[in-house]
DNA sequence: ATGAACTTACTTACTGGCGGGTAAGTTGTA
DNA sequence: TACAACTTACCCGCCAGTAAGTAAGTTCAT
């Protein structure tokens, strides 16, 4: 087995091509119409295939979302790769050029805005990934304030921790209320004024306005 | 027909009653499992009907969404009757109040989250019902930036419309963090801060930290 | 180089179950 | 008698999953 070891040659790069087709539609599907409601039948469509053709990658409906939503993270590092993973106040500067990103990316966000809300219902594959997800996105926040707090002398974990969680928060929030009347709300804009505002409340923590 | 005019009487309070109890299980299991998903076999068995019978009074799927929607709502309203509705400050306090009972309604909030998610879907049924919704929710909020920003002397209705959006959407955006790890995410708390923050990024402008 | 042995990437065809909707009957009540 | 509130029974379409077949490609021995 020193060169030409006879071992199950990975799949085909074709293969691997097909399947990222396969993968970015039923990321469209699932963002259009949600994953109960989005068929395998319409996914394959998309991609000249059968249903059958998709079940035979994939296995099931429940693990081509598991995949879908793995494969989208994946490139997601891939593209930070370069790029280092901000910190501190670039951290939140990082967020709001995202927001200003996602206002013309309008099916990527609806997917993640559907599947979202879908996880919170009982049984749902999508679940474990989304806590794991908010999970991981609240320390890189909470990171980003610690290193922040330390330079202005503040500290208050407990403060910290909403305040990481609700950044967050604001954005999904608005995303929702951006894709149901995008001309009511101003995506990239809201974000930054919000995140500013909860940043600045941690920064300079002396004020109570109720 | 004199007195016994042979108007169509409104159904009888009987009846009344059962489609609340309809109305109340179906959100309860539109709640669990979102609208696709949720079946009215699922509704009916909560009511110990057949799902022909949930039928006879609906008339489909769709209008029993409506319905348990807009009946929500109007409970809502009949809640707030003897109260008066709060303006300026006052609304803000109400609010985190909201949230701070919202933690104690896990079914409520869940239903919610799952319903405004699954809306954004092509051609949801409950699409026109949000965007209406928030539309509504915006206008209160920013009513009461009004009013509080005019006794403050600012003045900015740009600012003033992001914040208002962003107020509704960090509770909303708290609510699935919440809902997927409740130990997690301090709902009540972390709402309050938030909606502390924005407030006081609107009255006090003058700053910058990004 | 070539053909046999095997694997991969599908398709066609079928299934089993479900889920919403409908039609027709049954019972109770005004 | 007439209507309201159901139930039973049925239909139809959809959809995930499976099984079996086929046409390519890959591997390997000769």
């Amino acid at each position: 087995m020193t060169k030409t070891t006879k071992r199950t040659n990975g799949p085909r790069p074709e293969t691997l091509r097909r399947r990222a087709e396969i993968l970015q539609a039923a990321m469209e599907v699932f963002g259009a119409k949600g994953f109960a409601n989005g068929t395998l039948h319409e996914i394959a469509e998309q991609v000249d295939m059968t249903h059958a053709g998709v079940l035979h990658h994939f296995g099931s409906k429940t693990q081509l979302l598991v995949e879908v939503l793995s494969y989208r993270d994946q490139s997601d590092v891939q593209d930070l790769a370069d790029q280092h993973i901000p910190g501190g106040m670039e951290l939140f500067r990082h967020l709001v050029r995202t927001a200003f990103a996602n206002a013309r990316r309008a099916g990527l966000v609806q997917a993640y805005a559907v599947l979202s809300g879908e996880a919170v219902t009982d049984d749902h594959p999508a679940r474990a990934y989304f806590q794991e997800r908010y999970r991981t996105l609240r320390h890189e926040v909470t990171q980003a304030f610690a290193l922040a707090c330390q330079e202005q002398g503040v500290s208050d974990p407990q403060m910290v921790a909403e305040a990481s969680a609700a950044i967050l928060a604001v954005m999904d929030g608005l995303q929702i209320q951006w894709l149901l009347d995008p001309d009511a709300v101003d995506l990239a804009k809201a974000s930054e004024f919000a995140i500013e505002a909860i940043v600045g409340a941690v920064l300079d923590p002396h004020r109570r306005v109720l």
